[in-house]
DNA sequence: TGGAGTATTCCATACTGTGGGATATCTGGG
DNA sequence: CCCAGATATCCCACAGTATGGAATACTCCA
């Protein structure tokens, strides 16, 4: 009857929360504005039940409610809240760096991090393009992804779905975690198809004084682009702004103190 | 003992809902992180029960732990919403033209739309220096909210707080019901240290077909840079950003048909 | 070394959230 | 014009979820 988010999940003793988060969740997921049946539907919810939940979030400014056509969208509140995150957190110190990165190379850059069992993009991409396909990502099947499981925790790896996504993407626990360690001596993830057919993609990570990846800084392209010869260039391109990013994302006291992972092509 | 947070809540059936949004919102009213004693202190709640609704939070990314301090702060997640709130709403539409206003007048631009007893400001500003005071302030003591209760629903004026927040502070349902039809045959809404003192500011609202205020835009500086023989360029400069706002913010079919209301100064 | 302020876990109880169902509205078609 | 289908919204008795007190573990500071 229960659908399982995501790896994390301790359902216990809150219910109905967790039942919010998972109706805000769908909004991520469509582009579209939702009917509240809909959204019962897509979360499993009875109707009543999803009535209710949506009232409070929609009485909150949480969401909204389309005056003409009743259907739910994203509200004032979470915009607010939201800017609020993005600020804090120094992600608009980012967003330059990035555009900078992505006008160099001419690749798109994206800055992700870790939340459950996803790659959740936070900065940089196309929002009119990745917007409507999401902003989260499974970690088995990008580079953003592998990157924070390599440089991460990623010991409950089983836990993972690994849901096959192209016929390149890999499902087999044992394959992953072999791939993850290719990542971790080479310094950076190459993707090809494993997530999106014909689109290639590098990642690096941001870490912090206990090499851990915090962050990951991705380019892609298409393959042409990107091609092996210059890999290593769009490698040094991108680890030269996940430094940068260190200084602007991590307090002082977190910051990596020794040196970056050398770069190594396979 | 339980504190009422607005005159919208219909606290029924969704007490712990509630509850979780209550601690979201101790974050929008301070720019520090928060300890989870702390939040429970701000929001009555046992120390367990903020707890377990916490932990509910950082496990889905809304909020998450400062891994030295296991403070709580804002999280990814509620970036990652934010950014997609923001973005299908039109925000980032509205960010050129308020920065447009703000250079062209030299004094802060905002927008604000109404969430329950509060306006809440979307787009512009300083979120250096009002991210700090946080981004909503109420009703009946700002420029922002006087437009959106004179050109919305203000029958449930006397559910309102009515707090003083200065010395001029309007504290009176009956004298604020009067200042709001001055408001309206004005045009606009002019408000001087009834907020903040030595702060003058106008707002003008974006209508839709109904003549219903959907958003404020406002503009606000010293008492001096904004005198009172300058005020109503000050109030067309916003009334024009007003106008170009409805057609990027609003959809085809819900846009003003009538005319603007007239300026008129008192 | 002790004490104050935390985070975190456990569990029996009671109150909150649940979902089936009934009603009201709306829309597009026949 | 009226009906069928889909939707939003409300109600209420029951069951199971959320609650908070208390106990433990941890960390920082004097």
């Amino acid at each position: 009857m229960d659908r399982d988010s995501a790896p994390t999940a301790p359902r216990e003793g809150a219910q109905s929360v967790h039942r919010t988060l998972a109706l805000l969740q769908c909004f991520a997921d469509s582009p579209q504005d939702l009917t509240g049946s809909d959204l019962a539907r897509r979360t499993g919810l009875a109707l009543s039940t999803a009535h209710r939940l949506l009232k409070v979030l929609t009485n909150a400014g949480i969401l909204e409610q389309d005056p003409a056509t009743a259907r739910y969208r994203l509200g004032p509140s979470l915009a607010e809240l939201g800017r609020l995150a993005y600020h804090r957190r120094g992600l608009h110190r980012a967003e330059p760096e990035l555009a900078e990165l992505a006008a160099h190379t001419g690749a798109t850059a994206d800055l992700a991090t870790r939340v459950g069992g996803h790659a959740v993009i936070l900065a940089g991409g196309s929002l009119d393009r990745d917007g409507a396909r999401g902003l989260r990502r499974p970690l088995h099947s990008t580079a953003l992804g592998k990157v924070l499981l390599a440089w991460g925790d990623n010991a409950d790896l089983t836990a993972l779905p690994l849901e096959q996504l192209t016929r390149r993407t890999i499902t087999d626990p044992q394959h992953l975690r072999e791939e993850l360690e290719r990542v971790r001596t080479a310094g950076f993830a190459l993707n090809e198809g494993e997530s999106t057919t014909g689109v290639r993609t590098i990642a690096v990570p941001v870490l912090d004084h206990t090499d851990q990846a915090r962050f990951a800084v991705a380019l892609r392209s298409s393959p042409e682009a990107m091609a092996s010869a210059r890999l290593a260039w769009f490698v040094e391109q991108a680890a030269a702004c996940a430094t940068a990013l260190e200084v602007l994302l991590l307090p002082p006291g977190q910051r990596r103190t020794g040196p970056r992972p050398p770069i190594a092509l396979p």
